[in-house]
DNA sequence: GCATGATCATGC
DNA sequence: GCATGATCATGC
């Protein structure tokens, strides 16, 4: 391997596909007696390319220009990789990058070539035994080199504003601000613009983008998707993705679903499941059936809102069933419901007008993070209720269960409620119930509260 | 009329 | 068979 030389390096690293590290390179593990600790990266960087983890400010193989990242993959049902998470890049210095141009940029400057190690991840497995699937480098193609440099650019500005401590992931596009290091109080910086300290962030790439790249890499063609933009779309600050995909729906503001079908040349199926996303795609110009690309890179959670007629959402907005097991076993920090809380939702605002459904508005929208932090308290109840196996309250005469879990009315933003087939529809119990004696109990999810989404992105 | 618990329908 | 989005039922 010629270390001057991309080409050299990047054939060097594809020899990895199908083993493992212990079969790379076991031998050089066991002298220097190394123990397995210590992740996956800093092994492969150590013990394969032979060199000592850095934190420089430069690419790993900086005479090549290359940055090495390794990542973990999961397997679906139907045996397609995705990634299991974001791809965490370089720290955001918030003291310096408010005097970088994004052509000279730290983010630019490191990650512009990405060589890539995708391994498949699996629990109760040493990651020396994880198998590496897909290895292959990485160049931004130039429609997502423009939505990228808009989501530097938008971090940028946050940090100029003074508000590094207000970023969120949800901020962005592809490129995300996410948390980085512990929720301990020495992982706060200081901002240039605020005396109030700022948690510490890096520069990742969003899980949706990960998958788009590992597509891409492992060659699948992603017919299933449309796009929004053209390649000719030039982005600026007066039109970006945002506002471009929202002059698309201003034409129909005041129109009824039905209308807008008729004015699209559409004939859906007003029952199906698929009715509202259909419509929505098919107003951004998306071919019926397709996928939104721009909007799964971004891991956008779209979301289709019925308002009754006082602006109150006729239900309560649900999120996937979690599993009571794995809320025990994983933190807040590495919850699924802060990754969904962080994510950037799309809102599509229709209301009832006697028996019509009239498009009222739609609006892109991220959590403000104090608000995270209020909704957070939710998810330490539940944590806590599950912990103490304190579920059941009472078993009314009808045989229905009042809870302890968290409710509508002790959190402004969010709460618990059934999410199941039907009452035995479970998942197991880490903790036996105290009054039932339960072990399993039918799946709950977490809710935004309707009166949450009418009085804080409905009205705002 | 709302909060809470329960369940349904569709589509993969 | 199950996830997801949607809706229903009951009681206060």
């Amino acid at each position: 391997m010629n270390i001057n030389d991309s080409n050299s390096i990047i054939e060097f690293a594809k020899l990895l596909k199908g083993n493992t590290l212990r079969e790379a390179c076991g031998k050089e593990i066991e002298e220097h007696n190394y123990l397995g600790k210590g992740n996956f990266g800093q092994i492969l960087e150590k013990f394969y390319f032979g060199y000592e983890p850095n934190s420089d400010s430069e690419p790993d193989f900086k005479e090549a220009g290359l940055e090495l990242k390794s990542s973990p993959l999961k397997t679906l049902k139907n045996g397609e990789y995705r990634s299991k998470e974001r791809l965490v890049l370089n720290i955001i210095n918030y003291l310096e990058v408010h005097e970088q141009e994004f052509e000279n940029s730290s983010f630019w400057k490191k990650n512009a070539h990405l060589l890539l190690v995708f391994y498949l991840h699996e629990k109760e497995v040493d990651l020396l035994d994880y198998v590496i699937k897909l290895v292959d480098d990485w160049n931004y193609p130039d429609e997502d080199l423009k939505i990228i440099k808009q989501d530097w650019e938008k971090i940028n500005q946050k940090i100029k504003e003074g508000k590094a401590h207000e970023l969120s992931e949800g901020d962005t596009f592809y490129l995300g601000a996410c948390t980085k290091g512990s929720t301990a109080l020495k992982s706060y910086r200081d901002q240039p613009f605020n005396t109030k300290k700022a948690k510490q962030r890096a520069y990742s790439l969003k899980q949706g983008y990960v998958n788009h790249i590992i597509a891409n890499i492992a060659s699948e063609e992603d017919a299933v998707y449309g796009k929004i933009l053209n390649n000719q779309q030039e982005l600026s600050a007066e039109v970006n993705i945002e506002k471009f995909v929202i002059e698309r729906f201003i034409p129909f503001y005041g129109k009824s679903a039905k209308a807008i079908e008729e004015e699209l040349l559409l004939k859906l199926n007003p029952k199906s499941k698929s009715y509202f996303a259909s419509l929505t795609s098919a107003i951004l110009g998306i071919e019926l059936g397709k996928k939104i690309e721009e909007f799964e890179k971004a891991d956008i959670q779209v979301k289709t809102i019925r308002l009754k007629e006082n602006d109150l959402p006729k239900e309560d907005i649900s999120f996937p069933t979690f599993k009571y097991t794995e809320l025990l076993e994983t933190d807040w920090e590495d919850s699924e419901f802060k990754n969904i809380l962080e994510s950037k939702f799309f809102f599509v605002f229709y209301q009832f007008q006697r028996t019509e459904l009239v498009l009222r508005k739609v609006q892109f929208w991220n959590m403000p993070f104090s608000d995270i932090e209020e909704a957070k308290v939710v998810w330490a109840r539940m944590v806590h209720t599950i912990s103490e196996g304190e579920i059941v309250k009472e078993i009314t005469d009808r045989g229905t269960r009042k809870t302890f879990f968290p409710k509508k009315s002790e959190n402004r933003i969010s709460h618990v409620r059934p999410h199941a087939q039907n009452a035995d529809d479970t998942y197991d119990l880490p903790f036996n119930d105290k009054l039932t004696g339960l072990h399993a109990y039918t799946k709950h999810s977490f809710w935004l509260n309707a009166s949450y989404v009418r009085d804080e992105i409905y009205l705002k």
